[in-house]
DNA sequence: GCTCTAACTACTACAAGTGAAAGTCAGGTA
DNA sequence: TACCTGACTTTCACTTGTAGTAGTTAGAGC
């Protein structure tokens, strides 16, 4: 249940990681919210009310984490202006952010697994225009390896609840 | 920059995600120290003093997460007795919890590519026996993925600190 | 100028994660 | 029996995330 060791590092108890990926990962982004913001962003949400509805946050954190986000390159800020109504911003994913994707998906993918009734979650991720079940996972890079536009969303049974607009 | 949503959900405005996995995932492992350890789990640590060393943690966080960890079913307490030692418990990875190997390593792998210098971070993730690096994404299911067994970590450049049996 | 609304900002309270240090405990050795 | 050590447990201080509520702001419409 581990992963092999390489020449060097086969001893473990002779090295200790520095600058750990993961903890510097966990250290800027590593809150539910920030997470939940993340996958409504991938969902296609840009505006700051529909965070604000669709994560069930308050105005308060997602201002506080879309803010945060922002400034470490997650999102774009960008102005719209529909007709009769001001200027407003609205915070769309930069491709740093999207590349996140492979992370918010492996977390929903495990708990579709291990937390939730046989049939999984409420949503599950296909390849495109298919009914082809999607799994996030290591692969050789040579490897064809789906993006973003090659993945739909679907429900996934009765889970989702309508008319929250 | 975002994912194609299905028939029934083309209209995001008209729908909201409940019971999301994501979330539900991130309430029971959401925390930077919980990731330290599934890492040094995924590399092949199973004793107490062992995490709290690799993961520069305290004795009350390493506690108090290998607990609520293996009460969760992520880690199995295992007894063990060295010769004149006395018995002891080592808390090895359930499949459940190596599940999260993908989850993990898709952290390190966004840290990789976007906190660190162009060379990337202390690790690198190759397929094993070979120098293939490894990507963590998404792909359809019936493409050949790869397992733990099929993995290998090598050293990336000199970050690695020595001497820390 | 006044109102209305989306988009914030501020304030309070509480829970949880983190870090340091000290205390406990089981069972081995001297 | 006393001590020692690894493996925790407890306590306290501090910080951060979360939740609720209230207040502010920039413009468009009236």
């Amino acid at each position: 249940m581990s992963v092999k060791l390489n020449g060097a590092l086969e001893d473990r108890g002779a090295w200790r990681v520095e600058n750990c990926s993961i903890a510097m990962t966990m250290d800027i982004i590593g809150t539910r919210s920030s997470m939940l913001i993340l996958r409504e962003a991938l969902y296609g949400t840009t505006r700051f009310d529909d965070f604000v509805r669709r994560t069930r946050g308050t105005d308060a954190i997602v201002s506080a984490r879309l803010k945060h986000l922002t400034e470490i390159g997650l999102f774009e800020k960008r102005p719209y202006q529909e007709e009769g109504k001001r200027k407003r911003y609205e915070y769309v994913l930069t491709p740093k952010g999207a590349d996140l994707m492979p992370a918010v998906f492996a977390l929903m993918q495990w708990g579709d697994r291990h937390l939730q009734p046989d049939d999984g979650g409420p949503l599950r991720l296909v390849k495109r225009g298919t009914d082809i079940p999607v799994v996030i996972g290591p692969h050789a890079r040579s490897e064809a390896q789906l993006e973003i536009d090659d993945l739909e969303i679907a429900a996934n049974g009765n889970w989702i609840e309508q008319g929250h607009a």
